[in-house]
RNA sequence: GGCGACAUGGCCAAGUGGUAAGGCAGAAGCCUGCAAAGCUUUUAUUCCCCAGUUCGAAUCUGGGUGUCGCCUCCA
């Protein structure tokens, strides 16, 4: 497989550290506001790697931090009058319940910053023997100057950084470029050698990252927006505090965005994933998203989503046959297509159009079609399970239905009957009227054959 | 100002040296009592503009124009 690394910004082949072994690290969520759609992007883009590789065989440990010390934790706390604990539960759990909805595996491992504060400490405290770090009146910086690779991730020149760095009132930095690895905060902070306090941002994520996968890990992806500063200062501190190098391949996804702008917490312009979810469903928006490769942005439009919704639709109706697990799927071309595209860095596109082939393929009854095309489709997060009613929706469905009929039906079955019966009469005057009735509920027949089937429009 | 990207049909989008995948929308046909779904056919002599390299460029080089992102919390 082929990676783009941010790194050294080239496609790279994809080498593990151990053999077959894959230790992933993905930037988790701040939890203290409802996700969007760009977070749905981010972690859709990394579910489907993490996918891809167990998929090939890799033994992966995917490891995804919840960031849940923070100023905007405890800012949001003291409005609400709770506790930072009881603000960072409940959005984690909104936060898992957003990603399941979305069809994203759990990873393996979800640490959390309050549960690896000693970690932490450790970290800071290797750095200040080697002399990357400096304590400052109950604070803790990272000395930028000593580690000369600084600002190579993010392409910036230190020069410049220099130049636009800003010192904040009562910093007490050596140098404005040093960026703080533990800040004193009497009030919410966490005891320390150097008195009471709260870690830095940067530091969770190295910490988190060594405790859980190790010194050095195969794969840490997360937003662009992370490259500078956080992912340049996880660089500092982990290879300065370990002494060897952090991250072999550094992946970053593109934006969403939105009126060609970047849909952010800050622009206020985003759209949250349970809005989402209430127009689109989960394969929508996962297809919306893996229409594009995963480092360009991709703009949201309601039209979008609709073609999306529409293509997916497609896609996943294609004429379902028995899964035939005896298969050997590897010796079909579309097979290897898909690998190769895949392969590609993450060639999603290309792999869609693949999925496109075999679903009409299926429909055309080539017999290892739907096969293949399930576990494709399902190896990028696809369901195949159709829209259920619950029976309150399927009651109401069918009252406003006998009302619009002027008969009582308590079941579709009986609707589907009556229907038959008039078409075998010839009565169409009748069965369209049926068929309109249930359209107007968003119910769809369709007759084939073997008989007429209803579904969820 | 520094750094990094992007510009392909009505819309979305792949393709990065060998003559334009795929999806959506549109059109025609088949199927159907009519539909829906499906199947078939169809829609870019052309890839922002101008030079250059090459037998050959959407793809490489130089210049221009436009759009976006990072440089501050951000996925």
């Amino acid at each position: 497989m082929r990676l783009h690394n941010s790194y050294t910004n080239q496609i790279e082949q994809f080498e593990t550290i151990e053999p077959n072994k894959v230790k992933m690290y993905v930037c988790g969520p701040t939890v203290y506001d409802n996700a969007h759609l760009g977070h749905a992007r981010c972690y859709i883009t990394w579910d489907v790697l993490y996918r891809y590789l167990k998929f090939k065989g890799y033994d992966v440990t995917y490891c995804r931090n919840v960031t849940d010390v923070d100023d905007k934790i405890l800012k949001k706390a003291e409005t609400e009058g709770k506790t930072p604990e009881e603000v960072s539960t409940f959005w984690y759990n909104k936060f898992t319940e957003s990603m399941k909805a979305l069809n994203n595996l759990k990873p393996d491992i979800e640490p959390f910053a309050t549960k690896t504060l000693g970690e932490m400490i450790a970290i800071n405290k290797d750095l200040i023997k080697n002399g990357y770090a400096y304590e400052s009146n109950g604070d803790v910086y990272f000395r930028v100057k000593n580690f000369n690779r600084y600002g190579y991730l993010s392409k910036q020149p230190i020069d410049q950084l220099e130049s636009g760095a800003r010192i904040e009132v009562g910093d007490q930095k050596e140098d404005p470029l040093d960026f703080a690895l533990w800040k004193k905060d009497e009030k919410f902070g966490y005891n320390s050698p150097w008195g009471v306090g709260r870690p830095g941002w940067h530091i969770e994520c190295s910490a988190m990252s060594r405790k859980h996968l190790g010194k050095t890990i195969d794969i840490h992806a997360g937003g662009a927006d992370l490259i500078f500063p956080h992912h340049e200062n996880e660089i500092a501190q982990s290879e300065c505090a370990n002494g060897c190098k952090f991250v072999n391949y550094w992946l970053h996804n593109g934006f969403v965005t939105i009126n060609k702008e970047k849909m952010s917490k800050s622009l206020g312009n985003f759209l949250t994933i349970d809005d989402m979810l209430k127009l689109y469903d989960a394969n929508t928006i996962r297809f919306f998203i893996l229409t594009n490769h995963y480092r360009m942005p991709v703009e949201f439009s309601d039209e979008a989503l609709q073609a999306a919704a529409n293509g997916v639709k497609r896609m996943l109706n294609a004429k379902q046959t028995k899964i035939d697990e005896s298969l050997d799927l590897t010796q079909f071309d579309e097979y290897k297509e898909f690998i190769n595209a895949m392969d590609d860095d993450m060639n999603t596109s290309k792999a869609l159009a693949v999925l496109f082939d075999l679903a009409t393929k299926a429909n055309k009854d080539v017999d290892y079609a739907f096969t293949l095309l399930h576990k494709l489709a399902t190896t990028l997060g696809f369901t195949f399970e159709k829209a259920k009613l619950s029976e309150e929706e399927l009651a109401e469905k069918l009252s406003k239905i006998s009302a619009e009929l002027g008969e009582t039906y308590s079941s579709m079955e009986e609707i589907i009957a009556k229907r038959k019966e008039a078409r075998e009469a010839k009565n169409w005057e009748i069965a369209d009227k049926i068929r309109i009735a249930l359209d107007n509920v968003g119910i769809v027949l369709k007759d084939s054959k073997d008989g007429t089937i209803w579904e969820v429009k």
